[in-house]
DNA sequence: TAGATTGTTAATCGATTAACAATC
DNA sequence: TAGATTGTTAATCGATTAACAATC
Protein backbone atom coordinates (compact mmCIF):
# COMPACT_ATOMS: atom_id res chain seq x y z
CA UNK A 1 0.00 0.00 0.00
CA UNK A 2 2.76 2.59 0.86
CA UNK A 3 4.38 1.56 -2.25
CA UNK A 4 0.95 2.98 -4.71
CA UNK A 5 1.45 6.25 -2.32
CA UNK A 6 5.03 6.10 -2.84
CA UNK A 7 4.37 5.57 -6.59
CA UNK A 8 1.54 8.51 -6.75
CA UNK A 9 3.57 11.23 -5.12
CA UNK A 10 6.55 9.90 -7.87
CA UNK A 11 4.02 10.66 -10.34
CA UNK A 12 3.38 14.27 -8.71
CA UNK A 13 -0.06 13.88 -7.98
CA UNK A 14 -1.54 14.77 -4.39
CA UNK A 15 -2.75 12.61 -2.27
CA UNK A 16 -5.71 12.61 -0.36
CA UNK A 17 -5.33 13.31 3.16
CA UNK A 18 -1.84 14.76 2.95
CA UNK A 19 -0.85 17.75 3.21
CA UNK A 20 -0.78 20.22 0.50
CA UNK A 21 2.34 21.95 -1.16
CA UNK A 22 2.16 25.69 -0.34
CA UNK A 23 1.56 26.45 -4.26
CA UNK A 24 -1.36 24.33 -4.89
CA UNK A 25 -3.38 25.45 -1.59
CA UNK A 26 -2.14 29.41 -2.76
CA UNK A 27 -3.60 28.71 -6.20
CA UNK A 28 -6.81 26.51 -5.10
CA UNK A 29 -7.51 29.73 -2.65
CA UNK A 30 -7.13 31.87 -5.88
CA UNK A 31 -9.32 29.72 -8.06
CA UNK A 32 -12.07 29.23 -5.74
CA UNK A 33 -12.26 33.16 -4.92
CA UNK A 34 -13.23 33.56 -8.59
CA UNK A 35 -15.35 30.60 -9.01
CA UNK A 36 -17.03 32.45 -5.92
CA UNK A 37 -17.24 35.83 -7.92
CA UNK A 38 -18.59 33.84 -11.02
CA UNK A 39 -21.35 32.61 -9.29
CA UNK A 40 -22.73 35.34 -7.75
CA UNK A 41 -22.70 36.45 -11.57
CA UNK A 42 -24.70 34.35 -12.43
CA UNK A 43 -21.92 31.68 -14.47
CA UNK A 44 -22.99 28.08 -14.34
CA UNK A 45 -19.90 26.67 -15.93
CA UNK A 46 -16.70 27.87 -16.19
CA UNK A 47 -13.05 26.85 -18.23
CA UNK A 48 -9.41 26.69 -17.73
CA UNK A 49 -8.97 28.89 -19.73
CA UNK A 50 -11.22 31.83 -18.17
CA UNK A 51 -10.02 30.82 -14.79
CA UNK A 52 -6.65 31.86 -16.27
CA UNK A 53 -7.74 35.14 -17.62
CA UNK A 54 -8.68 36.22 -14.27
CA UNK A 55 -6.06 34.56 -12.03
CA UNK A 56 -2.88 34.75 -14.38
CA UNK A 57 -2.35 31.56 -13.89
CA UNK A 58 -1.99 28.90 -16.51
CA UNK A 59 -4.65 27.20 -17.89
CA UNK A 60 -2.31 24.03 -18.16
CA UNK A 61 -1.58 23.96 -14.64
CA UNK A 62 -5.43 24.41 -13.69
CA UNK A 63 -6.31 21.13 -15.26
CA UNK A 64 -3.39 19.47 -14.39
CA UNK A 65 -3.91 20.83 -10.43
CA UNK A 66 -7.87 19.69 -10.51
CA UNK A 67 -7.44 16.88 -12.04
CA UNK A 68 -5.22 15.76 -9.38
CA UNK A 69 -8.19 15.86 -6.73
CA UNK A 70 -10.89 13.68 -9.09
CA UNK A 71 -12.36 14.63 -13.04
CA UNK A 72 -14.30 17.52 -11.88
CA UNK A 73 -14.76 19.16 -15.66
CA UNK A 74 -16.85 18.12 -18.24
CA UNK A 75 -15.02 18.20 -21.88
CA UNK A 76 -15.96 20.52 -24.31
CA UNK A 77 -17.81 22.54 -21.56
CA UNK A 78 -15.82 23.03 -18.25
CA UNK A 79 -16.42 22.97 -14.75
CA UNK A 80 -19.13 23.35 -13.24
CA UNK A 81 -18.63 26.48 -10.98
CA UNK A 82 -20.92 25.09 -7.85
CA UNK A 83 -19.77 21.82 -7.88
CA UNK A 84 -16.19 23.10 -8.05
CA UNK A 85 -16.71 25.67 -5.52
CA UNK A 86 -17.47 22.55 -3.18
CA UNK A 87 -15.20 20.56 -3.90
CA UNK A 88 -12.41 23.03 -3.75
CA UNK A 89 -14.06 23.72 -0.34
CA UNK A 90 -13.81 20.08 0.50
CA UNK A 91 -9.83 19.87 0.03
CA UNK A 92 -8.81 23.07 1.61
CA UNK A 93 -10.62 22.10 4.38
CA UNK A 94 -12.26 25.58 4.93
CA UNK A 95 -16.35 24.30 4.41
CA UNK A 96 -16.97 26.16 7.99
CA UNK A 97 -17.57 29.26 9.51
CA UNK A 98 -14.66 31.11 10.81
CA UNK A 99 -14.74 33.94 13.11
CA UNK A 100 -12.13 36.83 12.90
CA UNK A 101 -11.42 39.46 15.63
CA UNK A 102 -11.13 43.13 14.06
CA UNK A 103 -8.70 45.29 15.32
CA UNK A 104 -9.28 49.38 14.71
CA UNK A 105 -12.52 50.65 13.94
CA UNK A 106 -11.28 53.95 11.31
CA UNK A 107 -11.64 53.91 7.62
CA UNK A 108 -9.94 50.47 7.08
CA UNK A 109 -11.20 48.77 9.86
CA UNK A 110 -15.47 50.02 8.44
CA UNK A 111 -14.36 48.98 5.25
CA UNK A 112 -13.04 45.49 5.82
CA UNK A 113 -16.01 45.24 8.42
CA UNK A 114 -18.86 46.04 5.27
CA UNK A 115 -17.10 43.73 2.60
CA UNK A 116 -18.85 41.33 1.56
CA UNK A 117 -15.16 39.64 0.82
CA UNK A 118 -14.76 38.06 3.62
CA UNK A 119 -18.06 36.90 4.48
CA UNK A 120 -18.37 35.04 0.93
CA UNK A 121 -15.26 32.66 2.17
CA UNK A 122 -17.16 31.80 5.42
CA UNK A 123 -15.20 34.12 7.59
CA UNK A 124 -17.71 36.43 10.61
CA UNK A 125 -16.23 39.85 12.10
CA UNK A 126 -17.48 38.84 15.86
CA UNK A 127 -15.68 41.72 17.43
CA UNK A 128 -14.38 45.19 17.13
CA UNK A 129 -11.60 47.31 19.21
CA UNK A 130 -10.54 50.00 18.66
CA UNK A 131 -8.65 52.35 21.55
CA UNK A 132 -10.75 56.04 20.73
CA UNK A 133 -13.43 56.22 23.77
CA UNK A 134 -15.93 57.93 21.11
CA UNK A 135 -15.62 54.91 18.78
CA UNK A 136 -16.08 52.51 21.39
CA UNK A 137 -20.01 51.54 21.68
CA UNK A 138 -20.99 52.63 18.19
CA UNK A 139 -21.96 49.82 16.16
CA UNK A 140 -20.21 48.64 12.84
CA UNK A 141 -22.31 46.03 10.60
CA UNK A 142 -24.33 44.35 13.32
CA UNK A 143 -20.73 44.20 16.31
CA UNK A 144 -20.53 47.05 18.96
CA UNK A 145 -17.01 48.80 19.06
CA UNK A 146 -15.11 47.66 22.29
CA UNK A 147 -12.28 49.24 23.82
CA UNK A 148 -9.17 47.48 23.39
CA UNK A 149 -8.47 46.41 26.68
CA UNK A 150 -12.42 45.04 26.90
CA UNK A 151 -11.65 41.17 27.77
CA UNK A 152 -9.91 40.17 24.33
CA UNK A 153 -8.91 36.74 25.55
CA UNK A 154 -12.44 36.11 27.02
CA UNK A 155 -13.55 37.07 23.15
CA UNK A 156 -11.50 34.82 21.59
CA UNK A 157 -12.30 32.03 24.02
CA UNK A 158 -15.58 32.67 24.46
CA UNK A 159 -16.52 33.16 20.29
CA UNK A 160 -13.85 31.34 18.92
CA UNK A 161 -11.87 33.55 17.62
CA UNK A 162 -9.32 31.80 15.01
CA UNK A 163 -8.35 34.64 13.04
CA UNK A 164 -6.75 38.65 14.63
CA UNK A 165 -7.23 41.39 11.70
CA UNK A 166 -5.15 44.56 12.31
CA UNK A 167 -6.51 47.45 10.87
CA UNK A 168 -4.81 50.20 13.54
CA UNK A 169 -1.89 52.74 12.74
CA UNK A 170 1.20 51.06 12.38
CA UNK A 171 2.70 52.53 15.50
CA UNK A 172 -0.15 50.39 17.31
CA UNK A 173 0.23 47.37 15.71
CA UNK A 174 3.03 45.41 18.20
CA UNK A 175 0.52 45.92 21.04
CA UNK A 176 -2.15 44.47 19.42
CA UNK A 177 -0.49 41.58 17.93
CA UNK A 178 1.20 40.93 21.46
CA UNK A 179 -2.39 40.53 22.82
CA UNK A 180 -3.50 38.31 20.36
CA UNK A 181 -0.41 36.22 20.45
CA UNK A 182 -1.04 35.88 24.78
CA UNK A 183 -5.03 35.17 24.22
CA UNK A 184 -3.93 32.23 22.00
CA UNK A 185 -4.63 33.27 18.35
CA UNK A 186 -2.42 31.52 15.86
CA UNK A 187 -2.94 33.93 13.04
CA UNK A 188 -2.40 37.40 12.23
CA UNK A 189 -3.86 39.53 9.29
CA UNK A 190 -1.68 42.70 9.54
CA UNK A 191 -3.01 45.55 7.05
CA UNK A 192 -0.56 47.93 8.62
CA UNK A 193 2.63 48.49 7.32
CA UNK A 194 4.76 47.64 10.73
CA UNK A 195 6.92 44.23 10.73
CA UNK A 196 5.03 42.48 13.22
CA UNK A 197 7.67 40.27 16.03
CA UNK A 198 5.32 36.88 16.89
CA UNK A 199 6.38 33.70 18.62
CA UNK A 200 6.93 30.71 16.00
CA UNK A 201 3.99 29.09 16.16
CA UNK A 202 2.00 32.38 15.13
CA UNK A 203 1.60 33.47 11.76
CA UNK A 204 1.57 36.64 9.95
CA UNK A 205 0.17 37.95 7.09
CA UNK A 206 1.27 41.17 5.95
CA UNK A 207 -1.02 42.70 3.23
CA UNK A 208 0.96 45.02 1.02
CA UNK A 209 -0.94 46.36 -2.35
CA UNK A 210 2.02 48.37 -3.08
CA UNK A 211 4.13 45.95 -3.39
CA UNK A 212 2.00 43.95 -6.15
CA UNK A 213 1.67 47.81 -7.26
CA UNK A 214 5.56 47.70 -7.68
CA UNK A 215 5.37 44.32 -9.04
CA UNK A 216 2.81 45.66 -11.72
CA UNK A 217 4.72 48.50 -12.57
CA UNK A 218 7.99 46.79 -13.37
CA UNK A 219 6.37 44.73 -16.31
CA UNK A 220 4.76 47.86 -17.54
CA UNK A 221 7.73 49.89 -17.46
CA UNK A 222 10.25 47.29 -18.86
CA UNK B 1 29.46 37.67 -26.94
CA UNK B 2 26.27 35.87 -27.53
CA UNK B 3 27.70 32.78 -26.21
CA UNK B 4 28.63 34.33 -22.49
CA UNK B 5 25.07 35.35 -22.05
CA UNK B 6 23.86 32.14 -23.11
CA UNK B 7 26.55 30.81 -20.52
CA UNK B 8 24.95 33.12 -17.65
CA UNK B 9 21.25 31.98 -18.70
CA UNK B 10 22.11 28.49 -18.81
CA UNK B 11 23.28 29.02 -15.05
CA UNK B 12 20.42 30.64 -14.13
CA UNK B 13 21.63 33.98 -13.19
CA UNK B 14 19.85 37.18 -14.00
CA UNK B 15 21.38 39.23 -16.60
CA UNK B 16 21.50 42.65 -16.84
CA UNK B 17 18.97 44.47 -19.03
CA UNK B 18 16.99 41.63 -19.65
CA UNK B 19 13.76 41.18 -18.18
CA UNK B 20 13.22 39.64 -14.64
CA UNK B 21 11.43 36.64 -14.66
CA UNK B 22 8.22 37.11 -12.67
CA UNK B 23 8.97 34.84 -9.57
CA UNK B 24 12.23 37.27 -9.46
CA UNK B 25 10.39 40.74 -9.73
CA UNK B 26 8.03 39.42 -7.30
CA UNK B 27 10.23 38.55 -4.55
CA UNK B 28 12.27 41.78 -5.12
CA UNK B 29 9.46 43.73 -4.63
CA UNK B 30 8.76 42.11 -1.00
CA UNK B 31 12.20 42.58 -0.12
CA UNK B 32 11.28 46.69 -0.95
CA UNK B 33 8.86 46.43 0.82
CA UNK B 34 10.46 45.39 4.20
CA UNK B 35 13.23 46.93 3.66
CA UNK B 36 11.58 50.33 3.50
CA UNK B 37 9.75 49.47 6.61
CA UNK B 38 12.93 48.30 8.67
CA UNK B 39 14.67 51.31 7.16
CA UNK B 40 11.56 53.73 9.25
CA UNK B 41 12.19 51.40 12.60
CA UNK B 42 15.88 52.81 12.33
CA UNK B 43 17.58 49.53 11.16
CA UNK B 44 20.95 50.01 9.28
CA UNK B 45 21.44 46.52 8.22
CA UNK B 46 19.29 43.18 7.94
CA UNK B 47 20.29 39.66 7.64
CA UNK B 48 18.80 37.63 4.44
CA UNK B 49 18.06 35.33 8.28
CA UNK B 50 15.12 38.50 9.52
CA UNK B 51 14.29 39.05 5.48
CA UNK B 52 13.10 35.70 5.42
CA UNK B 53 11.30 35.88 8.69
CA UNK B 54 8.96 38.72 6.87
CA UNK B 55 8.72 37.78 4.22
CA UNK B 56 8.50 33.89 4.32
CA UNK B 57 10.67 33.52 1.42
CA UNK B 58 13.85 31.27 2.12
CA UNK B 59 16.70 32.87 3.38
CA UNK B 60 19.06 31.05 0.46
CA UNK B 61 16.50 32.19 -2.00
CA UNK B 62 17.23 35.64 -0.92
CA UNK B 63 20.93 35.75 -1.10
CA UNK B 64 20.79 34.03 -4.50
CA UNK B 65 18.49 36.36 -6.22
CA UNK B 66 20.69 39.57 -4.83
CA UNK B 67 23.60 38.04 -5.66
CA UNK B 68 22.46 37.66 -8.96
CA UNK B 69 23.11 41.88 -9.22
CA UNK B 70 25.97 41.83 -7.40
CA UNK B 71 27.41 41.87 -3.65
CA UNK B 72 25.60 43.29 -1.98
CA UNK B 73 26.14 42.47 1.72
CA UNK B 74 29.27 41.91 3.86
CA UNK B 75 29.31 38.07 5.34
CA UNK B 76 29.13 38.64 8.72
CA UNK B 77 26.91 41.74 9.04
CA UNK B 78 24.14 41.33 6.39
CA UNK B 79 22.75 43.42 4.28
CA UNK B 80 23.08 47.44 4.49
CA UNK B 81 19.33 49.15 4.34
CA UNK B 82 19.66 52.09 2.44
CA UNK B 83 21.68 50.61 -0.11
CA UNK B 84 19.74 47.70 -0.67
CA UNK B 85 16.31 49.92 -1.03
CA UNK B 86 18.36 51.97 -3.78
CA UNK B 87 20.10 48.66 -5.61
CA UNK B 88 16.26 46.83 -6.01
CA UNK B 89 14.93 50.05 -7.06
CA UNK B 90 17.54 50.27 -9.97
CA UNK B 91 17.21 46.55 -11.09
CA UNK B 92 13.37 47.17 -11.08
CA UNK B 93 13.48 50.36 -12.76
CA UNK B 94 10.87 51.92 -10.51
CA UNK B 95 13.12 54.48 -8.51
CA UNK B 96 11.40 57.55 -9.88
CA UNK B 97 6.98 58.86 -9.10
CA UNK B 98 3.95 57.08 -10.26
CA UNK B 99 1.16 58.86 -10.56
CA UNK B 100 -2.35 57.51 -9.62
CA UNK B 101 -6.13 58.17 -9.91
CA UNK B 102 -8.27 56.76 -7.09
CA UNK B 103 -11.98 56.12 -7.61
CA UNK B 104 -14.23 55.49 -4.63
CA UNK B 105 -13.94 58.46 -2.02
CA UNK B 106 -15.79 55.87 0.78
CA UNK B 107 -14.09 54.52 3.38
CA UNK B 108 -12.03 52.11 1.47
CA UNK B 109 -11.26 54.89 -0.70
CA UNK B 110 -10.08 57.10 1.94
CA UNK B 111 -8.44 54.73 3.84
CA UNK B 112 -5.82 53.88 0.84
CA UNK B 113 -5.46 57.86 0.04
CA UNK B 114 -4.36 58.32 3.77
CA UNK B 115 -2.23 55.24 3.79
CA UNK B 116 1.73 55.67 3.80
CA UNK B 117 2.30 52.55 1.97
CA UNK B 118 1.82 53.73 -1.41
CA UNK B 119 3.40 56.94 -0.63
CA UNK B 120 6.74 54.90 0.29
CA UNK B 121 7.10 53.34 -2.76
CA UNK B 122 6.76 56.57 -4.88
CA UNK B 123 3.12 56.52 -5.70
CA UNK B 124 1.38 59.35 -5.79
CA UNK B 125 -2.58 59.72 -5.38
CA UNK B 126 -3.29 62.85 -7.67
CA UNK B 127 -6.71 62.53 -8.33
CA UNK B 128 -9.49 61.17 -6.52
CA UNK B 129 -13.22 60.70 -8.33
CA UNK B 130 -16.65 59.63 -7.09
CA UNK B 131 -19.94 59.02 -8.24
CA UNK B 132 -21.51 60.48 -5.14
CA UNK B 133 -22.35 64.43 -5.20
CA UNK B 134 -22.00 64.46 -1.40
CA UNK B 135 -18.48 63.91 -1.64
CA UNK B 136 -17.74 65.40 -4.55
CA UNK B 137 -15.66 68.94 -3.86
CA UNK B 138 -14.46 67.55 -0.48
CA UNK B 139 -10.97 66.98 0.21
CA UNK B 140 -9.38 63.73 0.67
CA UNK B 141 -5.19 64.11 1.61
CA UNK B 142 -4.72 67.28 -0.28
CA UNK B 143 -6.65 66.33 -3.51
CA UNK B 144 -10.35 67.30 -4.06
CA UNK B 145 -12.85 64.92 -4.82
CA UNK B 146 -14.19 65.51 -8.59
CA UNK B 147 -17.30 63.53 -10.38
CA UNK B 148 -16.80 60.58 -12.26
CA UNK B 149 -17.25 62.33 -15.48
CA UNK B 150 -15.16 64.80 -14.47
CA UNK B 151 -12.70 65.02 -17.12
CA UNK B 152 -11.32 61.92 -16.41
CA UNK B 153 -9.30 61.42 -19.99
CA UNK B 154 -8.03 64.76 -19.94
CA UNK B 155 -6.64 63.84 -16.21
CA UNK B 156 -4.53 60.85 -16.72
CA UNK B 157 -3.07 62.69 -19.51
CA UNK B 158 -1.92 65.69 -17.78
CA UNK B 159 -1.30 64.20 -14.68
CA UNK B 160 0.32 61.05 -16.72
CA UNK B 161 -1.37 58.53 -14.48
CA UNK B 162 -0.31 55.09 -14.60
CA UNK B 163 -2.38 53.09 -12.38
CA UNK B 164 -6.26 52.98 -11.95
CA UNK B 165 -6.86 51.75 -8.07
CA UNK B 166 -10.63 50.64 -8.27
CA UNK B 167 -12.29 51.31 -4.32
CA UNK B 168 -15.66 51.34 -5.92
CA UNK B 169 -18.68 48.61 -4.95
CA UNK B 170 -18.56 45.38 -7.77
CA UNK B 171 -21.41 46.98 -9.30
CA UNK B 172 -19.82 50.23 -10.37
CA UNK B 173 -16.15 48.58 -10.99
CA UNK B 174 -16.40 47.14 -14.83
CA UNK B 175 -18.20 50.47 -16.23
CA UNK B 176 -14.83 52.63 -14.27
CA UNK B 177 -12.65 49.81 -15.68
CA UNK B 178 -14.47 50.54 -19.16
CA UNK B 179 -13.28 54.33 -18.59
CA UNK B 180 -10.21 53.96 -17.54
CA UNK B 181 -9.33 51.64 -20.48
CA UNK B 182 -10.46 54.16 -23.33
CA UNK B 183 -8.21 57.10 -21.30
CA UNK B 184 -5.60 54.75 -21.51
CA UNK B 185 -4.22 53.57 -18.52
CA UNK B 186 -2.88 49.94 -18.75
CA UNK B 187 -2.89 48.97 -14.92
CA UNK B 188 -5.95 48.75 -12.84
CA UNK B 189 -5.76 47.80 -9.23
CA UNK B 190 -9.04 46.42 -8.50
CA UNK B 191 -9.84 46.20 -4.50
CA UNK B 192 -13.70 45.59 -5.38
CA UNK B 193 -15.28 41.72 -5.98
CA UNK B 194 -16.00 42.23 -9.32
CA UNK B 195 -14.65 39.82 -11.82
CA UNK B 196 -13.12 42.69 -14.70
CA UNK B 197 -13.03 42.16 -18.60
CA UNK B 198 -10.73 44.34 -19.93
CA UNK B 199 -9.24 44.14 -23.23
CA UNK B 200 -5.15 41.90 -23.31
CA UNK B 201 -3.04 44.66 -23.35
CA UNK B 202 -4.20 46.00 -19.39
CA UNK B 203 -3.12 44.54 -16.75
CA UNK B 204 -5.87 44.09 -13.95
CA UNK B 205 -4.23 43.05 -10.14
CA UNK B 206 -7.13 42.06 -7.83
CA UNK B 207 -6.42 42.44 -4.20
CA UNK B 208 -8.04 39.81 -2.03
CA UNK B 209 -7.49 39.46 1.16
CA UNK B 210 -9.86 37.01 1.94
CA UNK B 211 -7.88 34.45 -0.44
CA UNK B 212 -4.25 34.60 1.29
CA UNK B 213 -6.90 34.37 4.84
CA UNK B 214 -7.97 30.93 3.50
CA UNK B 215 -4.79 29.92 2.30
CA UNK B 216 -3.19 31.01 5.48
CA UNK B 217 -6.31 29.00 7.80
CA UNK B 218 -5.78 25.60 5.38
CA UNK B 219 -2.23 25.35 6.89
CA UNK B 220 -3.74 26.00 10.46
CA UNK B 221 -6.81 23.82 10.15
CA UNK B 222 -4.33 20.70 8.27
C1' DT C 1 -20.76 15.51 -36.92
C1' DA C 2 -17.86 19.61 -35.67
C1' DG C 3 -16.11 22.39 -32.15
C1' DA C 4 -14.57 22.92 -27.66
C1' DT C 5 -12.29 21.72 -23.63
C1' DT C 6 -10.67 18.36 -20.38
C1' DG C 7 -7.20 15.09 -18.59
C1' DT C 8 -2.59 13.65 -19.13
C1' DT C 9 2.05 13.08 -20.84
C1' DA C 10 6.70 14.52 -21.49
C1' DA C 11 10.15 17.86 -21.61
C1' DT C 12 12.00 22.11 -19.71
C1' DC C 13 12.55 25.61 -16.64
C1' DG C 14 12.74 27.91 -12.21
C1' DA C 15 12.47 27.41 -7.01
C1' DT C 16 14.01 25.22 -2.98
C1' DT C 17 17.14 23.44 0.10
C1' DA C 18 21.38 21.87 2.57
C1' DA C 19 25.84 22.56 2.94
C1' DC C 20 30.00 25.03 3.34
C1' DA C 21 34.08 27.78 2.09
C1' DA C 22 35.04 32.61 2.07
C1' DT C 23 35.32 36.58 4.69
C1' DC C 24 33.65 40.45 7.45
C1' DT D 1 40.55 34.97 17.14
C1' DA D 2 35.58 33.47 17.29
C1' DG D 3 31.10 34.13 15.60
C1' DA D 4 28.13 35.39 12.10
C1' DT D 5 26.56 35.71 7.59
C1' DT D 6 27.30 36.04 2.72
C1' DG D 7 28.01 34.03 -1.90
C1' DT D 8 27.86 29.84 -4.37
C1' DT D 9 27.46 24.99 -5.54
C1' DA D 10 24.95 20.86 -6.36
C1' DA D 11 21.07 18.10 -5.92
C1' DT D 12 16.05 17.81 -5.68
C1' DC D 13 11.61 19.22 -6.14
C1' DG D 14 7.70 21.65 -8.03
C1' DA D 15 5.90 24.77 -11.81
C1' DT D 16 5.39 25.67 -16.54
C1' DT D 17 4.41 24.73 -21.08
C1' DA D 18 3.17 22.54 -25.56
C1' DA D 19 0.87 19.07 -27.41
C1' DC D 20 -2.79 15.98 -28.17
C1' DA D 21 -5.91 12.04 -27.56
C1' DA D 22 -10.20 11.46 -25.26
C1' DT D 23 -14.77 12.86 -25.05
C1' DC D 24 -18.57 16.01 -24.03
Amino acid sequence: MADVIDEIEAAGLPVEGERLSLGVAARLSRYLQVLTQARKMGRETISSQELSEYTHINPTQIRRDLSGFGKFGKRGVGYNVDSLVAEIRKILRTAGQHNIALFGAGHLGQAIASSAIFADHGFQVVAVFDVDEEKVGTEIGDVVVRPLDGGLAKVVAEEEVVVGVLAVPAAAAQEVADRLVEAGVKIIFNYSEQLLQVPPEVTVHTSSPAVDLLYALYFYLA
